[in-house]
DNA sequence: AATTATACTGTTTATAATAACAGTATTATA
DNA sequence: TATAATACTGTTATTATAAACAGTATAATT
C-alpha cells in the first residue's frame, strides 16, 4: 500500500491515471462514479478531497475535470527505487523505504545504478549534493581513497567521503561546519552500503 | 506552415498542446479565447471544428474539454537530448548540439522535462549546480521571478536566476565571482529558451 | 464573378460539472 | 470508549461548458 492511501483511494488515484492516459483528460466526478459503480457523485467528490487532503492530487476549484496530480505512483516498480529515510536495523532496500520508483536507465554512469537515495542535511554542500538531492548509488563494498559513499555507521545511513589513512579511516563531510568522522571501536557497526556515482535533483 | 493549417489555427493547435502540457487537461472554449483574445467564444468553436475537419483533432461531443490531439509530432529519438554547445545563432535543439539521448521520464519533474542542457562554467556554484552538469529543462517563454532559467543573450546561451525589478531584467549568477547581467539595449538578442526544474549528474 | 473558407462578434439554450448540504453505516484511531 | 476517518446514498443550487443560430468582413479558391 502506498502510505496512507487506503485501497478504495488508491483506486480512484489509478482510476484518474487511466482517464489521462486513456481520454488525455482527467475523470469528472460523474465519470468516476460511474466507473467504480457509484450512485451518488458525492462519493466521487468525498474520495477526491481525502486524496486532496493526503497530498496526491490538488483540485482547482470551479474547473471541469480540475485534477492535477501531485504524486507519481503509477510506475509500480519499474525503474531504479527512491529510498527515503532509512531505519535502524533494517536493510537499506526493505520496501518500507522506498518513496516511489523512477523511470531511468540504469547504465547512464559510470557504474551501474542500483537505487537512489535521498540525501539529508547539507554536509555535502562543497560537492554540490544538497538537501533533498537523489544520489545515485551503485551497491557495492568496494570502495577506494576519496570516493564518495554511502556509509552505515551504528544504526544512520550517511553519504561521506571515504578516506583511508593507515590503518585508519575517515568519513569526510564536505562542508565546514562539519566535523570529520573517525571510524573507530566506538562504533558498533560500520558497513559500506555503495558508492555515489552521480546526482538527480528533481526540482530545483 | 504545417501542411494545411492557417497561422491561426496552428496557433490554437499549439495552445491546445500547451494546455495539456501545463494543466494536465485540454483547454476549454473560454479559456482558447481568453488566450488568444477573442471577445467571442464561437471564434474557438470554429477553429475547433476547422482543425477537426482538417483531422488534426477529434472533438468529443457534450464533454467537457473533449479535445484529442490525433495528430502528434512525435519524438524520433527515444528518451531526452542531451544539448552540449549551442553554436551562435542556431536554436538549442539543432540537431548538430545534441551529444546523446538518455533514456529518462520526462514527467518525473515539476513540469514536462524537455531536454538536458550541459552547463558550462561555475556561475551556479551556490545553486550546486557544477560545471558538466546536465539542467533539465523545460522549453517555455514563460518564467517567474526568482526562476532558474535558460536564457540567450545574443549568441550565448547561459543558465541564471531570473530577476524583474520594475521595468529591468537582471539574469543573476549565484556565486560571487560572477556579476549579475543587466539586460539592455546594449543586447541585441534576448530569448528566454525555459525553466531549469532539475539536475543531473552523471559523475561525481 | 460567384462561392467557399477564414476569422471573427454577439446571443441563447441545453447540458455538463462542481460543490455544498443532509444523511447512514462501518472501520480506524486517539 | 469517544472521535475521527472512511465509504457511501440522495438532493439541490450554481457555475462551467458545449454548441447552435444569426450576423459581418475579408481573403482564397473555383
Amino acid at each position: 500500500m502506498v502510505k496512507g492511501l487506503t485501497k478504495r483511494q488508491l483506486q480512484i488515484l489509478d482510476l484518474i491515471h487511466t482517464s489521462i492516459d486513456e481520454n488525455g483528460m482527467p475523470p469528472t466526478r460523474l465519470e468516476i462514479a460511474n466507473n467504480l459503480g457509484f450512485k451518488s457523485l458525492n462519493a466521487a467528490e468525498d474520495h477526491l478531497k481525502a486524496l486532496e487532503k493526503k497530498e496526491f492530487i490538488k483540485l482547482v476549484p470551479n474547473v471541469s475535470r480540475g485534477i492535477k496530480v501531485l504524486k507519481k505512483t503509477n510506475n509500480k516498480n519499474v525503474g531504479l527505487p527512491i529510498v527515503g529515510q532509512v531505519a535502524a536495523g533494517q536493510p537499506i532496500l526493505a520496501i518500507e523505504h522506498v518513496e516511489n520508483h523512477i523511470l531511468i536507465d540504469p547504465f547512464l554512469f559510470e557504474k551501474k545504478a542500483d537505487y537512489l537515495l535521498r540525501v539529508k542535511g547539507e554536509s555535502m554542500l562543497n560537492s554540490g549534493i544538497r538537501d533533498g538531492d537523489l544520489l545515485v548509488v551503485h551497491a557495492t563494498k568496494v570502495v577506494r581513497n576519496n570516493q564518495i559513499v554511502v556509509a552505515r555507521l551504528d544504526d544512520e545511513v550517511t553519504v561521506k567521503r571515504f578516506k583511508k589513512a593507515g590503518s585508519k579511516i575517515y568519513l569526510i563531510p564536505e562542508n565546514d561546519n562539519f566535523d570529520r568522522i573517525e571510524v573507530n571501536s566506538k562504533y558498533g557497526e560500520f558497513i559500506i552500503e555503495g558508492l555515489g556515482i552521480g546526482i538527480l535533483r528533481l526540482d530545483i
